[in-house]
DNA sequence: TAAATCAACTATAACGTTGTAGCTACATAA
DNA sequence: TTATGTAGCTACAACGTTATAGTTGATTTA
């Protein structure tokens, strides 16, 4: 085990002191220009590297970013960290990822361990559970320690930071209201449980596009998919009711608010033998994977994850750099786009 | 901004020396029971928490993994990481994530940035660049400098480290296998370049397979797909070689070595209404979500990404902690396994 | 010639810890 | 009475840096 060489050593070795070794590598014009030029031969020579950690403790920063996000396995948000890290490295910064797992516990463990680390400032997305349970204290106390945070996609109204969202609920209302331009009117909604925020904003938009011609909205249906653990569970809770809904209602439509929602659906209807987009169209959230190798592939409405990710890298570094005021917080929204394919 | 409490303030405070507080702290019977107590209760109150940089200067060592995997959205690294956080954090390692973007360059200056940073040991996934460059240098010096690395999935001989891998040639000789069985001897293979250790072993498997069972292999039939920047370019080479084969050539089945080859493939063959399985049965490696929402659905081979990331993530740590030799490199083998489903 | 200037360095403190060694006052033993 | 032990604390060094404030000895200035 070679260890890397110090300032000290390299004072030794040279018998100066090591504020002359450390300046001389900082090419310091207090040091002889010869003296320098020694030190910094003999340092290259040996490889020398400062040593982070001791920059860290004393400069108080460690050019670390801490992510936490709910699942890493997980189309947009493996989009999301690609782009915080792309962005974060090219600016200097570290990233280092907790994964809450949906779980309230996990996350406020996260957020501790993050706060007493090595990090500067936190990117996260709230999991499931702390959004239906409403307690949101690990991220405020994290905030009052003078820790910077960026909330994206998932985010909430009363923790005072930046965040970055989607214009969820026109995105949906757009995407219903071309559903409709189709002659489509008995549109199914596949949503998530009311707490789930984005989800809601979407049911929302989807509610809207409705009145406005005016539809009357059939709360059969909207399938309200529960949270279980594990998502095969979820999908065939969400397959079950799919089928007994197709069975007592015409629908013509869905729209679904991810594409595991959708790919899913998709899997029912050809069981069933019903025709995409045919018989019934698609249109789901989340551009991903699934909605590109299905067949029909899925039309989808983009949430842009790799913007998501490097504005919240952006407005985090600002704060952490000192380039935006650390109680101004702003709200950035993107705009989503609907890709259209096979399945509308 | 509330910085948080230190020992220092705390022996202000209560007019004690720092070594009192810290000791307190630590319950050390060298201080009087009063005074402890009346230091912990302090410092619970002001929500005391040891500052981890200056332990890890103090201690050399940070509990913080760094992980450099070439791509992040991607279903199987994905899964590995996920594994490796998991594993990691219950073991009180933290996760920091490079992404190398199959770029040696970046790879390089990733190692670097790690090495001289705050973790340490390395969990990585060698870039298709650098398997191509042959230059693994970085990777030896890192290890030179003592900082333990531990090798999974695309991995090298002539690095003297621990490893895990799959059996990957087994794996595809067995699955070539099947296909035999099922009657079908005229196996296209869709695999990488040859560089690309994973895609070598599986080519291997797939000729053994062929020669355990007399059957001439065609060159025809095995189509090396080349790297091109953009996964979208790649698969339309793909495709329009395959769409060529298949105009020349009687093809039976497919072994895809990722889920992706096999997804396109699966495209290309609808377009040209071939019957999956009746006509072109299909089997590729890589057990993600496209496999599984496709239709059919395809059969896999299931790497383990799991028990890969936690058997990487146990092997470093057993090495960080002093558990195992530092000089003695194990090399663990997964066994994958396939799943079928509607494509054979 | 004494004072001021300057180049070229060194010493020190600090960032927040911890472990070892040292000190002080009091109690016990020979 | 003097030495020994010990409880309960404090001082100090070290981890590797850097910034600020010295300290030299030589040269210039009045």
């Amino acid at each position: 085990m070679i260890r890397r060489i110090t300032l000290k050593e390299i004072a030794n070795e040279l018998n100066v002191s090591i504020s002359t070794v450390s300046k001389s590598l900082k090419d310091s014009h207090e040091i002889g220009i010869e003296t320098r030029q020694k030190i910094k031969a003999f340092a290259k020579a040996h490889n020398y590297r400062p040593n982070n950690i001791a920059l860290s403790l004393k400069n108080r920063k460690t050019k670390t970013i801490g992510v936490i996000i709910p699942e890493i396995v997980h189309h947009f948000f493996s989009i999301v960290i690609n782009s915080i890290e792309k962005f974060s490295t090219e600016n200097g910064y570290n990233v280092i990822i907790a994964v809450s797992n949906e779980s309230f516990e996990k996350e406020v463990l996260n957020m501790e361990t993050l706060a007493n680390g090595h990090i500067d400032g936190i990117i996260m997305s709230i999991a499931k559970e702390t959004l239906k349970k409403q307690d949101f204290h690990h991220i405020k106390e994290t905030i009052d320690l003078g820790i910077p945070v960026v909330l994206f996609d998932r985010v909430i109204n009363d923790v005072k930071c930046d965040k970055v969202i989607v214009n969820d609920k026109q995105a949906a209302k757009e995407a219903t209201q071309v559903l409709i331009d189709d002659k489509r009117s008995n549109i199914l909604l596949l949503t998530s449980e009311d707490y789930v925020s984005v989800g809601n904003l979407r049911t929302e938009g989807y509610l809207e596009a409705l009145k406005d011609n005016d539809i009357t909205p059939d709360s059969d249906l909207i399938i309200k998919v529960k949270d279980k653990k594990g998502s095969q569970l979820e999908m065939s809770f969400l397959e079950n009711e799919l089928e007994k809904v197709l069975k007592l209602k015409k629908v013509d439509a869905i729209l679904g608010v991810n594409e595991i929602y959708a790919g899913s659906a998709l899997k029912v209807l050809k069981k069933n033998k019903i025709k995409v987009p045919d018989q019934i169209a698609i249109i789901s959230f989340t551009d991903g994977v699934i909605s590109r190798y299905s067949s029909p592939s899925l039309s989808t409405i983009s949430q842009h994850g790799e913007i998501m990710g490097e504005r919240a890298a952006k407005l985090l570094i600002n704060k952490l750099t000192g380039k935006t005021n650390s109680n101004e917080h702003k709200t950035e929204i993107i705009n989503c786009s609907l890709i259209k394919r096979e399945s509308s």
